[in-house]
DNA sequence: CGCTTCCACTGGTCTGACCACTGATACGAC
DNA sequence: GTCGTATCAGTGGTCAGACCAGTGGAAGCG
């Protein structure tokens, strides 16, 4: 272990220990490293460290604040380090796209073949608030669709594993919702989609639910590259609040 | 956005796009920053985000290594529900294959899509390996060759997914070997199956290669419920099992 | 009063030096 | 020959001091 780990450990102490609020500014590299007695570098080396972590937030000429969001030493609530590992990597997105192509795809051919009348009532709600809800907040519903779509499969691994990806597939199924429904012939071309899958499932047709289920995920996935490759702005949530990284086009 | 925070970007992306395998050696920093054209300091901030993140470790004098992309931290605890289901419902083993019918199937369509020289290299050792092996102790080979295959997709989120289910694969696979190799037939057959997903991601040919994984797993699968209706004894493996690294040795 | 200018303070980067650890190689004693 | 040991190049760890670049408030001006 070096002194930058210790720092940061010691640093780490001291906010999460309640010495430091959420959103409380910590004192200035210059005077941490004065009062702490090593260089500079060291506690630039263990600040960009809790940065990594997501415990803090640092400003050009305004200075380090404790991130509102302290995940504790070691999240409990976990999918952290996935989250921040992933999170902001465009191309993140897309690897997710294509997972989902086949874990919804099974999703619907199980449900296809196993939905009991419950499942296709609750199918049905979800559909029916698909349809009615206003498509600017879209996210919840399409998200809870899906979900009902994979609980109707009876396979508790994939429902594990699609939860397990919630927070990520929430994240994107927004950014998907917030690019693509503005366009009004997407959004109708989606509509379509999901009725196919609804269909399908509710007829008792595996191969076609799963076939629908797959082009409706290529088709999010192919619209999105398109509108990209256009120079579109592609909106992304917000994993952290103001991490505006967005905006960057890795023009080197 | 600062320099550091680019480097830190760009630095990830390589990793994260399959540039740099998990144990892999990172450049030095003095030829990071030669490479990149910053100072050392900046790419020392870099490599600490990363660590901060868990996508790197560092070791005094021997360099930086690519960190499993899994923090290992929720290795356990993650598979610990599953397990736990695991353990009771034998119906649960044709759960997992049919989410890894799916995700086999990808990662073998990802993989002939866009294998770099390196990983058929990689590929290739665990094939031979997997021939040449003692089918007795088969379980660890047949796991190594079908990781190879996943992390050729060069899908991260992939390798999460499958890696995550590691233990569960190990079993379920173990418990396919045990059952299935000394039926000298279809120890037959599956070793052809095996030459076919090999062939033809190597040959490049995506929708092959998909079909052959998916037929495999699903070949597998039928199998067993054969032998299980025919009221053979299906041999479970214990839960525990020694925590084996990957089944390929990463010859340096 | 409102606007501008300026300046102190903050983080961001660079340089080049030195220390501490690791691994392999060369060398000497046996 | 074999075995330890000394050496050395390469790597990360730390330091000091300088300068650049945003921020925000305070002083000064119209």
């Amino acid at each position: 272990m070096g002194r930058s780990q210790e720092i940061s450990y010691r640093l780490e102490q001291l906010i999460l220990d309640g010495g430091l609020a959420p959103d409380q500014k910590i004192p200035s590299e210059r005077q941490l490293a004065d009062r702490l007695g090593v260089s500079r570098a060291i506690i630039r080396e263990a600040l960009h460290e809790l940065q990594g972590r997501g415990v803090i937030d640092t400003f050009h000429g305004k200075g380090s604040f404790v991130a509102s969001i302290v995940p504790a030493t070691r999240d409990l609530d976990d999918n952290g380090p996935l989250m921040h590992l992933f999170a902001g990597h465009p191309r993140t997105m897309y690897d997710l796209l294509e997972v989902r192509e086949q874990l919804e795809g099974q999703a619907a051919f199980l449900a296809a073949q196993r939905a009991t009348s419950r499942d296709r009532h609750r199918l049905t709600i979800a559909f029916r608030m698909l349809e009615e809800t206003d498509p600017l907040s879209n996210a919840k519903p399409d998200h809870g669709f899906h979900q009902a779509i994979v609980e109707a499969s009876h396979n508790p691994i994939l429902v594990h594993m699609l939860k397990g990806l919630k927070n990520m597939m929430l994240l994107s199924v927004q950014a998907s919702v917030a690019n693509l429904n503005p366009r009004e012939a997407m959004r109708h071309s989606i509509m379509k989609q999901h009725r196919r899958i609804y269909q399908a499932i509710l007829a008792g047709k595996p191969a076609s639910a799963r076939k629908a289920a797959i082009d409706h995920v290529r088709f999010v996935a192919d619209s999105m590259r398109d509108l990209e490759s256009q120079g579109a702005e592609v909106i992304r949530m917000p994993i952290d609040t103001e991490h505006s990284k967005s905006g960057v086009t890795p023009s080197a």
